[in-house]
DNA sequence: TTGTAAGCGTTATCAG
DNA sequence: CTGATAACGCTTACAA
């Protein structure tokens, strides 16, 4: 605390003594984009002068002045599912490319009002913020910083989603198109939209072909690997197995997977499976996993644009966005029902 | 730009206004640690006030009185690389729990000098960087901050770094353990300490051993998914194939993986792979990859803690810190030479 | 013990 | 066109 630990920066007055103008003046010179009415001379010299000074803005200050920090806050639960990591990705990406920080948080499920809070604190212009988190904090919080959601499109927010009931009805799709009958579903038990309408475009979709899935098939389980993992131990135990299986998200998939193998069941040919998500390693396992496709990265971007654009003036929408569209990727963990089962 | 994004707040003046004291009093009774000497009555006063209006203070404010922002910055060039992200998670934390914001910047590998710039216009206190991206950057710019780099000890900046030689080293001693001879290293090519520590650890101790690598079998690849299953790939289309892979990190790993599964070459029996980091996802593949643990949660804490005690005032350690162990997991993608080939 | 004054580095509003 | 002057919200001497 003795030595400040910033070390002293050029200021636009030291800029101002140089080209001997007033402060105000070099403010003016550097910030108008229009080069505002201010004598090219005069500009010429400040220029100059900041140039050689090697001038720097101070955004803290500038953001104290305007009552903007020019940042924006990105809350997600864990950073370990690489989805979260995309959006954050593309949302950073797009706020970097528009001179905007990003302040990464990352609650861990724990407190995450503090998380918020701590934000605000920091006169944060927009928020960025998933939908479990969300909804785990009182909206008057929210209500106090623009925020957009990641795939709830609650009505009450600004959001940008996936089609993720789509997403549900393509799994169902292509494994009733494989021929499987017996289908199960591994999913996460807490009322995250996206997760809900995965499910439910998958069961709608089973229940319009006239599959339903046996409540023992309907698992549920945390969207983690070891999540996935557990759940389909259990399923594996049972005498009566499904013949394929749709994860509410790759992670979970990717753990079922795990399970298959260690439980020596053959996928894809005793055993289909499905995710959802397409994050990098659904193609470094194998089989690669069958997915759908959710463009993750530009979910992010379309956040920050979104968020960008009402800090611009913009009023924001609170009307659901188009869903961004979602795509069956047939990989290998998924095949036709097996000839011995297809007649159960 | 009309109306300002940000809602107006409750300020000190406002709650010194309700508390019948003035502003800085209520700066001292809302800050002094050892309660300033403030009569207890006026500082009940002032908090009840504050309580009252629901006063949360302006961070940017304060940093700008303090000339400091307490935020960190944390600088790493892809955010695709899980060890990053367990970085980035572990001084998120240790950040947060002081009170710290994270300035997340992905550079991406492109003008890392930008996004440095950026940062410290923000008045970052501290900035935590991977070693690449700061070796792209003029010293001159790492200079103006507090900096600690992750696994590289210049001797220029503090830092804070895992005992890659020994990962190296004990990826050696496995694989001669099981038998194998003919052996491959497939690494980056960019000078990362490291990444250099880690193949000279295990070159040094092969060689120890009487072993070399011949320089077919080693290859210099992207430290990517993608590096690794192309490296690999080219590997097994020479009739010599080496009985055992040394990845530098397990990205590089599981595309090998990845490439052999590809290629029919069965893992472990016909080819032992390990791989250096032990990112979550070397649990998932089948079989599960052996590979030398890197604490990298543990690196990101420690980073956070160097500079937040830098920041407090102690003087920033030059000297290269402790290596951080690491330690052999050995899983399913490593096995003793097969007999067939011990006789080469 | 507390209020006054100054300053952090900008931007914004005016007179000149 | 330009330069004072006043914020922005807070901290930190320094007076009272």
């Amino acid at each position: 605390m003795t030595q400040p630990p910033i070390a002293r920066r050029v200021t636009t007055r030291d800029v101002a003594a140089r080209a001997g103008v007033s402060q105000p003046t070099v403010s003016l010179v550097l910030n108008r984009n229009p080069t505002a009415r201010i004598a090219a001379e005069t500009q010429a010299r400040v220029l100059r002068a900041a140039e050689e000074l090697g001038y720097r803005p101070n955004v803290v200050a500038r953001g104290l002045a305007q009552r903007r920090s020019y940042a924006l806050g990105i809350v997600v639960p864990e950073l370990r599912n690489p989805f979260f990591i995309d959006v954050i990705s593309g949302a950073e990406r797009v706020a970097a490319e528009e001179q905007y920080a990003v302040l990464l948080s990352e609650t861990g499920g724990r407190s995450p009002l503090a998380h918020l809070e701590a934000l605000q604190g920091r006169q944060i212009d927009g928020i960025i913020i998933d939908a479990r988190t969300a909804s785990a904090v009182p909206s008057s919080v929210l209500a106090q910083t623009n925020v957009v959601l990641i795939d709830e499109p609650s009505g009450l927010w600004p959001g940008v989603a996936s089609d993720a009931a789509s997403a549900g009805r393509q799994a169902a799709e292509h494994l009733i198109a494989l021929g499987h009958r017996e289908i199960a579903f591994i999913g996460p038990a807490d009322d995250v939209h996206a997760m809900r309408m995965r499910e439910r475009g998958f069961v709608q979709t089973l229940r319009a072909a006239g599959l339903s899935i046996p409540s023992l098939f309907l698992r549920r389980a945390p969207g983690t690997a070891s999540g996935g993992h557990d759940a389909m131990r259990l399923l594996l135990t049972r005498r009566s197995r499904p013949s394929a299986v749709f994860c509410a998200n790759d992670l979970c998939a990717l753990g079922a997977l795990k399970a298959c193998a260690a439980a020596g069941v053959s996928v894809p040919r005793d055993l289909s499976i499905i995710g959802c998500d397409d994050i990098e390693m659904a193609r470094l396992v194998t089989p690669e996993l069958t997915t759908v496709a959710v463009p993750a990265r530009e979910l992010g971007a379309r956040a920050a644009r979104m968020l960008l654009r009402t800090l611009a003036g913009a009023a924001p929408d609170v009307r659901p966005a188009r869903l961004l569209p979602v795509r069956l990727v047939a990989r290998g963990t998924t095949a036709a029902v097996p000839a011995d089962r297809s007649t159960v």
